[in-house]
DNA sequence: AAAGATACTACGACAGACATAGTACGATAG
DNA sequence: CTATCGTACTATGTCTGTCGTAGTATCTTT
């Protein structure tokens, strides 16, 4: 069976997570959620990685934390959330021009259909 | 301008030079002129990444190596040639099936066009 | 009371890409 | 006849995103 690589998805982990943010604030375990979701079950990201990716980009300005408890029920523990910035849409919005052109450019190189 | 990012064609310079090795042989300044030209001049690879992906690919069986003198003039210095194995072009198949893969995948977050 | 799902943090290792630098040969121009 | 440019590499070390492993702690369900 044909695996999604690390190497491949590298630099784009950001970018899955961004693109969930723009809808709205959310938290690690959703968001991981969401995209092995959005991905029709094909790619699982990892923890560490999409922890590391928080702390990466909160520091790179493209996201804010702030912690809250959940909204539905009244109570729970307070998890952490994260809201995307404007530098953080500027950026996917290049992510997404840059994936175009990566798009293109490897395509010329690949020659065995789906 | 947008750029290719090292991170994104990370693993796929591989399956770059395995295609223009599965039409001939060839050698590194050769290859990466074609790259070039492949991609209209929006992919230039870097020389350091393309000579430790043969030695990388030549170690996993993918590619062999060997010594000729330039065959349109009669001498010239010899430069090392390499050629695609039968393992080679099995990992070339498998890479593409990747990538199909994953465009699949990370389209799903794209949501900007080109 | 135990198990499983949720919600993280810490630490270290790995590998591909890249910067920088250096070697050496051949062809061409001044 | 020599300086420069293009060709054709090799060596070394750094950086960064990903991942393996492990541990903590709460909440829910059985």
């Amino acid at each position: 069976m044909v695996e999604i690589s690390s190497d491949v998805i590298r630099g784009y982990n950001d970018t899955m997570i961004l693109y969930i943010l723009q809808k709205a604030p959310s938290y690690g375990y959703e968001i991981s959620k969401q995209i092995k979701q959005l991905s029709d079950g094909k790619y699982i990201i990892k923890e560490t990685t999409l922890y590391s990716a928080f702390t990466r980009m909160e520091k790179n300005g493209y996201i804010e934390s702030f912690t809250a408890a959940p909204e539905a029920d009244g109570g729970g523990k307070r998890r952490t959330y994260y809201r995307i910035t404007a530098s953080g849409q500027q950026y996917y919005k290049e992510k997404c021009e840059e994936w175009n052109l990566t798009k293109e450019v490897v395509e010329h190189f690949i020659s065995v259909e789906a």
